[in-house]
DNA sequence: GTCTATATGCCGATAGAC
DNA sequence: GTCTATCGGCATATAGAC
């Protein structure tokens, strides 16, 4: 079948999600698709081309999903919505079924450095979306006087991409017959997303800031 | 030298930190070592137990640090002094010279199961730490009402692990000979954690939280 | 398009000289 | 304590049968 290629992308997404990049095999990733090794170099040249496109394909994934969803937003939505459904949208990607940003996120710091290379171009653009939010936001004069933005923007990310190394999600699927439909884990992730969103506006002290 | 034990697990740390546990291997720990890799064995079993080591030793570190600051506070001190001493005390840990902190942090989802085993409770024991902390806070009354202590502790290391992925701090060391005293980047530290200890407890926004 | 078979080299680990 | 030499296995990648 000639979808063997988007087969083995699958399954080399998740592999690397979980083990890593340089502890999975090509013997690995073909096993999992029910070929042999050799039958991969028919459609990638090496396993660093496997992982630049599992590496590029998640940051198109949760920047489009990100985008789709803020377009859904009307015209004049105020910043708390816009931020709560930012959140919302890339921690369902995460948490969801996508193993390619997950994937993205736990081994790009650990791969050689010419893949890295050529996957920053992407990332670069992502966290670029995500600054343009906020910077717009501290222009509108959203934000307190003095905040440092792009501070705020690595702690949120951070926040939202520490959460592939909870326990909480990090359960394995359940059976293949499984529907698709929404689920108790969708609404846990708007909560959460909302969580993250009025922490990083309003914090979580019940006393208010001094001065 | 019998400080070969020692001066392996420091090379093990800066290399698993930077490449992964997967992608370093014995021959790359003793030749930074300036030994040959069968040396390794007369002071390790096996690479399993370097790692097991150098996870540990890291866990150990922060935890001590973070204590031990925490303890020259005075006996009152109130939670945003207590917050900010907790963080600035883990974030100068991993954004310092602690590569095996930071191997922890990068690599603990990444390794073999046995080993992930045999480094869990170190781990477990300072992520209750922080949680007791936050606890302590919400038991007096310093959160607002229906805050998730949880969710907060996730964020909140989130944010700050997250900080190993920063290119900001991510440049070698200097030259051999630099001195370790306090330079600029203990300053930039410093204020890190203000900002962030300021973003959890009040937030950013230029306006109070509706209700 | 997938297979088998294999080239070439590095892996973790061990044995024994020094 | 560190060395040299090596074992058995598995890595990526290729060549050519089917």
């Amino acid at each position: 079948m000639a979808e063997l290629r988007r087969l083995a992308l699958n399954h080399a997404a998740r592999l690397f999600r979980t083990q890593g990049y340089a502890a999975v095999t090509m013997r690995d990733i073909a096993t999992s698709c029910g070929v042999k090794a050799g039958s991969l170099y028919y459609h990638f040249a090496s396993k660093e081309q496997i992982v630049v496109e599992v590496l590029n394909t998640g940051m198109d994934m949760v920047s489009a999903r990100v985008r789709r969803h803020m377009g859904m937003l009307p015209a004049g939505a105020a910043l708390p919505l816009r931020l709560r459904t930012a959140i919302a949208a890339h921690l369902h990607t995460l948490l969801g079924r996508d193993d390619y940003i997950a994937a993205n996120i736990r081994i790009f710091g650990q791969v050689p450095d010419r893949v890295r290379t050529e996957a920053l171009a992407h990332r670069r653009l992502y966290e670029d979306w995500w600054q343009g939010l906020l910077d717009q936001a501290a222009h509108d004069g959203a934000f307190l006087p003095g905040t440092d933005v792009r501070l705020v923007r690595l702690f949120l990310m951070g926040a939202m991409n520490w959460s592939l190394e909870w326990h909480y999600f990090s359960g394995q699927d359940s059976s293949p017959g499984d529907a698709a439909g929404p689920d108790s884990r969708e609404q846990d992730v708007d909560a959460i997303a909302d969580r993250l969103a009025a922490m990083v506006l309003h914090g979580v002290s019940a006393t208010p800031a001094p001065g």
